[in-house]
DNA sequence: AATGAGGTCAACCGCCCAGTT
DNA sequence: CAACTGGGCGGTTGACCTCAT
């Protein structure tokens, strides 16, 4: 049993920054909760995984967001609301955290959004966490798409072949897009860099039913 | 120069899910 | 199969900063 009060909270000072990349340059990620028992450190787990995902990672991007970036967020976002994981997936350098305080903080003022809960879409609690659980794209994730182009993503699948795209759900249901955007639709963070003006446009259109009839 | 208001963003909280024991 | 553990998520908080008065 743990004492109460064991942990340190605010803010991360030198010292507890210099202990947890130490910790994680010879032991990698993973293990929150041993770092405190192994080094001394007196931050919990959870307080340490968060410090390396939005911090002190080196692939972490600091600095101002690009138009470009900005750009994608308000695409994503309106696609597929609060998922902030999912969106910061798709930007790369970009934290979750960093994707929510720049949204509450420039964009939705830029866009005349109220700030305030979205029920909107994605939001829904029980899509939001099935959609969360996306292992197959991570956020760190440079891969290639596989040579069939086939995406499973939380019981949907995109499938390419020749000149059309096609989501394939868990149910019967499928959504066929004409193909002009090239490959565009797999998500890599590398084709985002290359096609952020127009990778969303293609998902523009659709309405969210068909991802939560999918799940 | 002092100070109060508003903005920013790092960090925390509570909840949930998946994997393991 | 239940309990436990690790990890991930979105929402919220609060310390710090900037700027107007």
């Amino acid at each position: 049993m743990e004492a109460r009060n064991e942990y340190r909270k605010g803010l991360w000072t030198v010292e507890e920054d210099r202990i947890l990349m130490d910790y994680i340059r010879v032991h990698g990620k993973g293990k929150w909760n041993r770092i405190a028992k192994m080094t001394g450190l007196k931050r919990c787990g959870k307080s340490c995984r968060l410090r390396w995902i939005n911090y002190l990672s080196p692939s972490v991007k600091r600095g101002d967001f690009s138009e470009e970036e900005e750009d994608l967020i308000i695409r994503l976002h309106k696609l597929i609301g609060n998922r902030w994981s999912l969106i910061a997936g798709r930007v790369p350098g970009r934290t979750d955290n960093q994707v929510k305080n720049h949204w509450n903080t420039h964009l939705s003022k830029k866009l005349g959004i109220k700030k305030g809960k979205t029920k909107t879409n994605a939001s829904l609690p029980s899509l939001s966490r099935k959609l969360g659980k996306n292992p197959s794209v991570p956020m760190e994730s440079n891969s290639e798409p596989p040579s069939d182009c086939t995406c499973e993503t939380g019981g949907k699948t995109m499938v390419e072949d020749g000149s059309q795209t096609t989501f394939k759900f868990a149910s019967t249901q499928e959504i066929t897009e004409d193909n002009n955007c090239g490959s565009s639709l797999w998500f890599s963070n590398d084709d985002l860099n290359l096609l952020t003006p127009y990778l969303m446009e293609p998902l523009d259109g659709y309405s969210l039913d068909f991802v939560l009839d999918g799940l």
